[in-house]
RNA sequence: GGAGGAAUACCCAAGUCUGGCUGAAGGGAUUGGUCUUGAAAACCAACAGGGGUGUCAAAGCCCGCGGGGGUUCGAAUCCCUCUUCCUCCUCCA
């Protein structure tokens, strides 16, 4: 499981390491690169010589013993062979490990088109959708709005569970199935998808496969004796599914949506976003995944990119697309597209789906290949995947953005079919 | 959770007891060909994939019988361990 192309890296290491240093993260690790790289092939180089003569040598003593010829000599000189394998091997093992713990450490490069920046200040707006409401009234918060409708319960939550959970009740819990089912619907019946239920859990291999491990731990829910981890998104999963395979060029692009809760204890976020549903350490999302050929991933992206809008033109909310910068791309995309919904609360766009490609950097990782026939070498499939989207914080801008001066909440259009034929939340 | 059984190449499958001309038989599928107006059938031929190393490229070499260790001069074959699947029991939605 490697993550960048140690071929690139050894042939172009300070081009690569350029570009990475425009990220805002630490990629000091990279500077032994080179030397365990060589210490690496040198070993190879001694153990397969050894390998070589002892499999020569064997296939003598076997006729030796064969013509019941004497062989001792023979056998204690390769016993010793053997020995020195051994110590070599166990050498190299050690530069291995050493070698696959770097590079996974190490974060993907970044995309030419991705503009350079420090953090969230340097990314740039591509485009805006839809019309910010005003209102004519006192505007409410989404949390409020909840709690006078009675469709969300965050204190019976906190005692059940704790902080940062939420009991959807009555038409609430109705909004978010009918949420789920529309979006699922959608991506499947119009875009394409192939509609997927995963797991909720996952082993190390597949957190580690889609790049939330080894760096990021502390923010993963774990199930200790199993060494399972909630997943923290569909993405886990549903790449993962292809783990290990070769796929056939003919299932190109493969595209997969799932709806599935999503787990994150987001250490060190404590403070933001303290109120309502935006961030929970449970929520709903419909996440679109792509497996494509290399050459195509930048038009999927634009592609990925434009299913999770649909939804939100759909909903007639107000959002607008930013490209993200080389300082908040995370750790694992190359190229990246924040959408972000209007929420009048905040007074402000806030993020409520994250469209990125990875490149081969998942597929590295994940070992998830195709052939072009069956004659080619197997070449890295690009992933990308994107939320399509958030639900919790989908609920919000709608309660926040279709509220009327009475406390009651318009349903969306679309969504009256799912919500049985209802146009309004209002108060019991 | 308990008791058994299994995992070999794209698929099926021999080999495992008794370690060494098995660097893996055989069949099917696939690909190419002969025949045919075309196809089917039959026949002939090819068929270990994948990775590493090496190189301008290659040849060569190394690894490889579910994963990981070990024993041995030598492991598909013996030992340990993990995983997955099947049968039965138990439990359960």
């Amino acid at each position: 499981m490697k993550m960048l192309d140690t071929k690139l890296l050894r042939n172009e290491f300070q081009a690569v390491k350029e570009k990475l240093s425009r990220r805002n993260e630490d990629i000091s690790a990279l500077d032994q690169f080179e030397e365990l790289d060589a210490r690496r092939r040198e070993l190879i180089q001694k153990t397969e010589e050894l390998k070589s003569r002892r499999n020569t040598v064997s296939q003598e003593i076997s006729e030796m013993k064969r013509e019941k010829k004497d062989a001792t000599e023979v056998i204690a000189e390769m016993k010793k062979v053997s020995g020195e394998i051994k110590k070599l091997d166990d050498e190299l093992r050690q530069v291995d490990e050493e070698l696959d713990y770097m590079l996974l450490t190490i974060p993907n490069i970044p995309h030419e088109d991705v503009p350079v920046g420090e953090d969230e200040e340097d990314n740039v707006e591509i485009r805006t959708w839809g019309e910010k409401r005003s209102f004519n009234f006192e505007e409410k918060a989404h949390w409020d709005l909840l709690k006078e409708l009675d469709i969300a319960d965050f204190d019976r939550a906190g005692k059940v569970t704790g902080s940062r959970f939420v009991f959807y009740k009555g038409l609430g819990a109705k909004l978010e199935r009918a949420l789920i089912n529309y979006m699922m619907d959608l991506h499947e019946e119009k875009h394409g998808y192939e509609e997927v239920l995963p797991p909720y859990m996952v082993n190390r291999d597949s957190m580690t496969g889609t790049g939330q491990l080894p760096k990021f731990e502390e923010d993963a829910f774990k199930i200790t004796e199993e060494d399972y981890f909630l997943i923290p998104t569909a993405e886990v999963p549903v790449t993962n599914m292809h783990r290990d395979e070769i796929l056939q060029v003919e299932e190109l692009p493969k595209a997969y949506v799932a709806y599935s809760a999503c787990f994150r204890s987001e250490a060190g976020s404590a403070g933001r976003d303290t109120r309502g549903l935006i961030r929970q350490h449970q929520f709903n999302k419909v996440e679109l995944v792509r497996f494509v050929r290399p050459e195509e991933s930048y038009n999927e992206l634009e592609k990925l990119t434009g299913h999770a809008e649909q939804i939100l033109q759909d909903l007639k909310l107000p959002y607008r697309v930013l490209k993200m910068c080389t300082g908040d791309l995370g750790f694992t995309a190359a190229k990246k597209y924040d959408l972000e919904v209007w929420l009048p609360s905040y007074n402000e766009y806030k993020e409520i789906s994250s469209c990125s490609n990875f490149e081969a950097f998942q597929a590295r990782r994940a070992n998830i290949r195709f052939k072009r026939d069956t004659k080619s070498k197997t070449e890295f499939v690009h992933t990308l995947n994107g939320s399509g989207l958030a639900i919790g914080r989908t609920v919000a801008a709608i309660i926040e953005n279709y509220q009327l001066e009475d406390g009651s909440i318009e349903i969306p259009e679309v969504l009256r079919s799912y919500m049985g034929n209802r146009t309004h939340i209002k108060q019991k």
